[in-house]
DNA sequence: ATCAAGATTACCT
DNA sequence: GGTAATCTTGATA
């Protein structure tokens, strides 16, 4: 079997949080045409529809979030502050409505066309690439990652994430997730102690 | 029909 | 550190 191996259904229909901590270190990657774009995880949040009132699900099943419902394994898609999109991974089983909003990435393969869907040009300096895909929009528009990609099947062949090994429980830093309003002390953002690529300390 | 808020980012001082 | 940009969604009437 090939190394990287791609995460399959069981990975995805466990609970939030395992989830959410084992992405970390993963490679979550797109095939776009011959082309494959691919970033390393290195930061997450979880957000629980059950008890989580900065979850978009807090409040039960609209057209927006529907696919928050879906069992684990598809890909939720959505748009916010007239201009952005973010992308999260939804876990657990049907109806629970929990899912990981994936916030940062380090680039691995395909670092050229992330830079044109970015940036729309060849040449970029150090400080652009650095913040190529470390915030949750800035890596859906580096990945043309759209309203399009809403309820893609993650074990299916154009998104999908490859294993790779854990990373060690103490290189992972536990803190209140960013930018909500509502549920403010639930310690749940996970990222890589240390890389260059988290969003923010 | 109207409206406020938003799981953000880029650019300004 | 502050805030404009920009528009969809869901709630309320």
């Amino acid at each position: 079997m090939d190394k990287k191996q791609k995460l399959s259904k069981d990975f995805y229909t466990r609970d939030v949080h395992t989830v959410a901590k084992e992405l970390l270190g993963k490679l979550f990657t797109r095939k776009i045409g011959k082309t494959v774009i691919s970033g390393m995880i290195v930061e997450v949040e979880a957000y629980d529809g059950s008890i989580d009132e900065a979850s978009h699900s807090f409040g039960g099943k609209t057209n927006r979030n529907k696919v928050m419902f879906n069992e684990g394994g598809s890909l939720y898609v959505y748009f916010t502050y007239g201009m952005h999109f973010c992308a999260n991974v939804v876990t657990g089983r049907e109806d629970e409505s929990k899912a990981v909003l994936i916030r940062a990435l380090q680039p691995v393969d395909g670092i050229d066309l992330m830079t044109k869907y970015r940036y729309n040009k060849k040449e970029i300096t150090r400080n652009e690439f650095v913040n190529l895909t470390n915030g949750p929009a800035k890596l859906c528009k580096a990945f043309k990652i759209e309203r399009e990609q809403n309820g893609t099947d993650l074990t299916g062949g154009e998104i999908f994430i490859l294993k790779s090994a854990n990373i060690n429980k103490a290189k992972i830093a536990v803190t209140t997730r960013i930018g909500i309003k509502k549920s403010v002390d639930l310690p749940w953002r996970y990222y890589i102690k240390d890389n260059p690529f988290v969003s923010k300390k």
